[in-house]
DNA sequence: CCTTTCGGTTCCGAATAATGAAACAATTAT
DNA sequence: ATAATTGTTTCATTATTCGGAACCGAAAGG
């Protein structure tokens, strides 16, 4: 039930880290016969990858137990990664003020291929179980940040991803079909906002809104979430406004955030 | 003043790492030339290692301003990692626990390398999610996580890492020589805890405990950390034995954690 | 005690991918 | 127009990787 992302696995490096893949899939540390077992990759080649992965510090090797499992040089690239990205950090003060003033479970998102990536994530007070942390994948068609990051991409874009979504149907609400969805996300345009009624997880709901650039280019979404139990829809619309000044916000800071002492404006690069 | 980590850029995958490392220490997307600038490697050949790693997903390329970021790709493989080490998903509810009762910066780090690399922190006042702190790099010699860290290390490797610290003096307080920080991990192997007097950061102090195996084996540290302005070493050291109490807790919930659902047991597998 | 099996490692000729000097293209200064 | 700067492609050469098969050591089984 491995859920792995599209391999063009071509060059020697794209074979390493479909190993490395593969080895992250399986939730705890494996032996040499575990990913053998599944690999497309003979004994020998297998092997060699292996070991060129621990050598390079992607994969730890426990000599005891002979297991191998994801190295800790990821999480400092993933630290760079997340620093780099334009909208993780400066998004961080807002995703706070928000979740201060709402008391709720902020999330922010962006597309990773045709899955929602979390990048930061905000508790509500009151803590709720659920799906989401931040570096998860989850899926588009049926959450908030999704459904809103779909609704604004570039209409080629989105027939490319719409077709790779599972449409798996968690609830009696999720949007199961290409049709179901492609109406949905028409509504969002138009309103400008997303809502998750439960179709992801019975109980959650959540409102979320796309960030958009000066040019109307998706980068990215934010949305408050929070239980049936706790709040209503209409309730979480209340929010609408604020959140869709802090993802105008947002796209200001991270559009700005690329020139911070260059001579060149972002007016000046526009086409 | 790049902090270049003991590479063998050996293999294909190697020199395409270095890559990887070189773009995430501009911390912002770079132009072409910028790479290439200080790199070893020829233009046509740093080209393709560029290309292969944008179409691994590692690198994305902003094909307007012609620019190169690191890649979802990496936050994703850290997801992973991070849940996949065996310390941070089960401390995550002991660190918690440990804010509460004392109200204090908490954190956990593990070695890596010569270095120290925080896996998860939480502040008294804010939660924090994962990638903003944890994934972080600081030094060894002058924290208190370090220092804890170093004081349990095998002999050998402890010879191999002490070399590789800077000593630089951050403060009056930081130990500056091999000779002071042997004596103070004498000190702290003795006790059983490490402190930071302000070694790093002044009016930052800290109490720190290593997490150690059944087997001794040093896996991390865990820290309480605060102000010379609202406490002090002395009230800070009454923290002790939480922090103890937690770190075997840690320690016992991360060797549990290998085995799962395993016929071996961890007492049938020492030595 | 010998044999087989199983998990892991090493060999080496053949297959493949990486290399990098140099040419080329596309902008941007002079 | 000309030069310079930056980014991309080509291609014969070179270095790596591939992977079937053999090998090793420990445990299971006869």
């Amino acid at each position: 039930m491995t859920l792995h992302t599209g391999h063009k696995s071509s060059g020697t490096v794209g074979k390493a880290l479909s190993v490395l893949d593969q080895v992250a899939s399986f939730e705890r540390p494996v032996r040499f016969n575990d990913v053998l077992a599944d690999s497309p990759f003979p004994k020998a080649t297998l092997y060699r990858i292996l070991q060129n992965l621990v050598t390079e510090d992607l994969l730890t090797f426990d000599r005891k137990w002979q297991t191998y499992a994801l190295g800790v040089r990821l999480v400092r690239l993933a630290h760079s990664a997340w620093k780099q990205s334009s909208l993780a950090p400066v998004a961080r003060p807002h995703l706070t003020s928000l979740s201060e003033k709402t008391g709720e479970t902020i999330h922010l998102a962006q597309l990773d291929g045709p899955h929602v990536l979390y990048l930061d994530k905000r508790d509500a007070k009151r803590r709720v179980t659920m799906f989401s942390e931040a570096g998860k994948v989850g899926p588009a068609y049926c959450t908030g940040v999704g459904k809103a990051m779909l609704a604004f991409l570039p209409e080629d874009e989105l027939q490319r991803i719409l077709p790779q979504q599972s449409y798996h149907r968690f609830t009696p609400s999720t949007l199961c079909s290409v049709q179901e969805l492609t109406d949905e996300l028409g509504q969002i345009r138009q309103h400008g906002f997303a809502l998750d009624r439960e179709d992801h997880e019975p109980g959650i709901i959540c409102v979320a809104v796309p960030i958009l650039s000066r040019t109307r280019q998706m980068m990215g979404a934010i949305s408050i979430t929070s239980t049936s139990a706790r709040t209503s829809l209409g309730k979480l619309k209340k929010f609408v406004p604020d959140l869709q000044g802090a993802a105008c916000d947002i796209a200001a800071a991270a559009e700005y955030w690329r020139f911070p002492d260059n001579q060149k404006t972002p007016e000046a690069m526009e086409i």
